[in-house]
DNA sequence: GCCAGATCATCCGAATCCAGACGATCCGAA
DNA sequence: TTCGGATCGTCTGGATTCGGATGATCTGGC
């Protein structure tokens, strides 16, 4: 998913002025923020044959073990639900998901992790919690736990706001 | 840029479970907060004609008034080099932004934006402003200093954790 | 001066993405 | 029951994106 080409970051001369050197905003910092991690993240997600962000986030979404409906699915991790089923389609040619049938309703499907896919995962899991880690070194609990508190609140704002009173 | 489908998410009945709704993470949280936030700002921007994200990411790396190669730029907005110049094409023959020339070296562009392009961006940038004071509402200023910080911080994070010791 | 290698913007073709359409299925009203 | 409208997953065609190649230009070594 990525938005800029990575090989250009890799070269002898690293970058100095990279994303979030100009003028920062909210917005600006959010995406060059999101962006980093994710490059970061992605190397790790190839190395266990992922494809890239957006496999590891519909593994994440599925192994809370929620049923969901596909398209609730492409919803909660932002993704387009056409390209979800491409997400799915390989996911489950790797053995890492099921769509499993809906009893009760015969449209939908069900994703599912495999036994497999929570392998995966775990193993994925450890790797981004080891960057993130390093993302946030010296910065204390506190903090850390104010700046996950208001990206949620960010990230949930609108869809309370929404909400017709 | 939309990662989703957005008009599936304007139904009547609103959705409760977005993004954000599985177990939060740090990498999750910030794609999450920072697609919301663009949700919100490409209606403003659709409304004075700019395209997407990219298109007003650039006018504000461009608004500083740098003098910056095309590449660099791309790099800046993180923004893959060959979709840059579609934007650029784009914002050119709307008269935001020009291509000049570089008298020190003639392969360079260097894009400048416009008086026309600088009220563009005012504009925008007041509903941006509007936009972001309503994310943070009832957060205190030290409170949002420190999430600014943070945010530059992990994205600047590796830049300088590459340059070669 | 001249040549080899690097760098910049651009172009091209293959891969990807997304809006709309479609078939299957569900639900509520007659 | 039957029918019309809504909803789900999938498919398809057109647009967008991105890796690699190309031409123009610069730079450093000879």
């Amino acid at each position: 998913m990525g938005t800029f080409r990575r090989d250009d970051a890799v070269g002898e001369e690293v970058e100095l002025a990279l994303c979030g050197a100009f003028p920062a905003d909210l917005t600006v910092l959010l995406h060059a923020a999101a962006e980093r991690m994710t490059v970061e993240l992605d190397v790790a997600a190839v190395a266990m044959g992922l494809k890239d962000v957006r496999d590891w986030l519909v593994l994440a979404a599925l192994d809370d073990g929620r049923q969901r409906t596909q398209l609730e699915l492409s919803r909660v991790v932002c993704v387009d639900k056409t390209t979800l089923i491409s997400v799915l389609d390989r996911l489950e040619k790797q053995d890492l998901v099921v769509r499993t049938a809906d009893p009760s309703d015969r449209r939908v499907r069900i994703p599912q992790i495999t036994d497999t896919g929570r392998d995966v995962y775990a193993t994925f899991a450890t790797a981004r919690d080891a960057a993130e880690a390093a993302a946030l070194q010296g910065v204390d609990q506190a903090e850390r736990e104010l700046l996950l508190s208001l990206l949620a609140r960010i990230a949930d704002r609108q869809a309370a706001a929404l909400v017709p009173s």
